[in-house]
DNA sequence: TATTGTTATACTCTATAACTATA
DNA sequence: TATAGTTATAGAGTATAACAATA
């Protein structure tokens, strides 16, 4: 091991990190806006192109039953379409509409607005650019547990 | 525009990967193990010293109300002490008492301890030590916010 | 009047269990 | 029997409101 990073002591202080940034995250919220989990259900759904709500919520890792909340409230607010399949009765095929497209192009969201001007004003072009390589480091290591 | 879209789309990555990654940390849970506001809260005490309820808080960014009660359970489980001000009726010092020490240093966590294998498993040494700078920038972002 | 801390209550996001319909 | 999805219920982790004690 030597001079590796302690796996254990990287795998503690991203979880007291995170945990802390995202506490701060959920809370910011605005009139109209997308919650976390919608936004990220909404993200992913469009990333996989069509597909149903159970392989969304394996996607996602959380139960059929919590993305079926998610995917309701989505639903409610002309995010997203259900499809039937007309070859299984019992699946729903999903797709993201034009006003769903459109909530994920445009990026406003108090959330991201407030993390975003956070970074603008106290990193550097250099922290940017690791705080931007890690992100996918971070949606692996999710993926990956 | 007030700044770089980068740092918008930086933003926005990290909103989505640390929610992701945290939804799962939260729910992998053992037996007797400190929950993750319970070693967010027993950390900072203990680098903070000796203070106040109110004073972690402020700290952690959360309500007195929420602190209380996660202050209480730690104290259920002898991890912290409260020693009343004796200048200041209204104040009560807390404290980390040897157990909530020994927690600490032991870092024997069932969340810990994926996260760990998972990034001693699946990632390079240079991705972690990418991580590993990161963490302090999580930290930093979240409380400039 | 302001601050520390407590109690009561409610919301969000997740879970598990139990069910229906379809395969 | 197994899978997709729904409904009902519960728990964790936050919040706000209202209060008592102290400064």
């Amino acid at each position: 091991m030597g001079h590796d990073p302690d796996v254990e002591q990287v795998a503690a202080a991203l979880r007291l990190s995170i945990s802390l940034l995202l506490r701060h995250l959920r809370q910011v919220k605005a009139e109209g806006e997308l919650t976390l989990p919608e936004s990220s259900a909404l993200a992913r759904l469009d990333s996989a192109g069509s597909t149903t709500a159970a392989a969304l919520a394996r996607l996602e890792q959380i139960s059929p039953q919590s993305m079926g909340a998610t995917l309701g409230a989505l639903q409610a607010r002309g995010m997203i379409e259900r499809a039937p399949d007309p070859e299984d009765g019992r699946r729903v095929f999903l797709s993201v509409t034009e006003a769903g497209r459109e909530a994920l192009r445009d990026r406003r969201n108090a959330a991201v607005e407030q993390l975003a001007q956070a970074l603008a004003a106290g990193f550097s072009r250099a922290e940017l650019n690791q705080l931007s390589a890690v992100a996918p480091l971070l949606e692996r290591l999710a993926q990956s547990i």
